[in-house]
DNA sequence: ATACAGGCTCGCC
DNA sequence: GGCGAGCCTGTA
């Protein structure tokens, strides 16, 4: 397929790299001086120039749509300085909110949300990635070539017509069960992602957490990157390692739940901006381990 | 080589 | 109704 048509759209406040390596998407990969990737079933190149993104797509008239959908899926109309103003002004947030500047929390599309982050739980992102490019690759619809195949996200009907041995062989191990599960009710529009838009945050949670292979961590990514749910705030290991020792330093013992708590009411309205700034400054700044060939 | 990783679930107490 | 172990697999 040829790209032959560019487009120009302004994107002040935005760090696109910054962005695509805070572990919120995981397909996107980094081709010359930009990105490609899938924005649901539109495959696109993106390039950031200072304040301005240069969007490439293929040719055809669906093109026109293309600028808008990159927009809302960078959420390029997020208030970024107001949703900074109204963090918390103590110093670990300061610190991370100034590393992270940029950093937009990003819409995706609900399915591909909550099913990649069922295959997420104790992966790390390289494995994560490789995982969400087998599923696509095997199961989804390829959509465009530039330079490398870009393939959509299956849709819950194709995994749900899958067997566990297919997503087993995607690297999934004991998640294919979960994932399987959640297709199939998903497909069956027992669990209709699209109607639980309206619902409270509460009743939302709950919902998510009926799915097989969802909990709290998941349901809580899956409001905030599928849901616009700026409040949501999920507590992986990273996280809670930052609220115990920065926010907590002395204590030892938590309440389940406590940490939930106080983050809700600590990081408020734009809890889940806080959220990824820390996680994402912890993961950036906390030395690796070393790796055994070079030090 | 061998822990260990951006969790969920189930069984046990 | 809280706590701990097991689950698959690639990576460091």
């Amino acid at each position: 397929m040829k790209i032959d048509s560019l487009v120009k759209i302004p994107a002040p406040d935005f760090d696109l790299a910054l962005t695509l390596d805070s572990g919120q998407a995981f397909h996107w990969e980094s081709l010359g001086a930009g990105f490609v990737g899938a924005i649901g079933e539109s495959a696109v190149y993106v390039e950031q120039q200072g304040a301005v993104l240069k969007v490439r797509g293929p040719a055809p008239k669906a093109f026109g749509a293309l600028p808008g959908v990159v927009a809302r899926y960078f959420s390029l109309d997020h208030p970024l300085a107001k949703i900074c103003a109204s963090l918390p002004n103590d110093p670990t947030m300061t610190a991370a909110s100034n590393y992270c500047r940029g950093l937009r929390i990003i819409r995706q599309p609900r399915w591909e949300c909550l099913a990649t982050f069922i295959t997420s739980s104790m992966k790390q992102v390289a494995h994560i990635r490789q995982i969400s490019f087998k599923l696509r690759k095997r199961f989804g619809v390829r959509i465009g070539i530039y330079g490398t195949h870009v393939y959509a996200f299956p849709v819950a009907e194709r995994l749900a017509g899958a067997t566990e041995g297919e997503l087993r062989d995607c690297g999934l191990g004991y998640r294919a069960k979960n994932l399987l599960a959640t297709a199939q009710r998903v497909a069956s529009t027992e669990a209709d992602l699209e109607s639980w838009r309206d619902l409270p945050d509460d009743e939302l949670r709950t919902r998510l957490c009926e799915l097989s292979g969802v909990g709290a961590k998941v349901a809580n990514c899956v409001m905030l990157f599928a849901y616009e749910r700026l409040r949501a705030f999920p507590i992986d290991v990273w996280v809670e390692r930052v609220l115990r020792e920065k926010y907590f330093p002395r204590r030892r013992k938590f309440r389940p739940g406590e940490l939930q708590k106080f983050s809700a009411k600590h990081f408020g309205e734009h809890g889940g901006y806080a959220q990824q700034y820390l996680f994402h400054h912890a993961r950036k700044t906390t030395p690796r381990r070393l790796s055994p060939g070079g030090r």
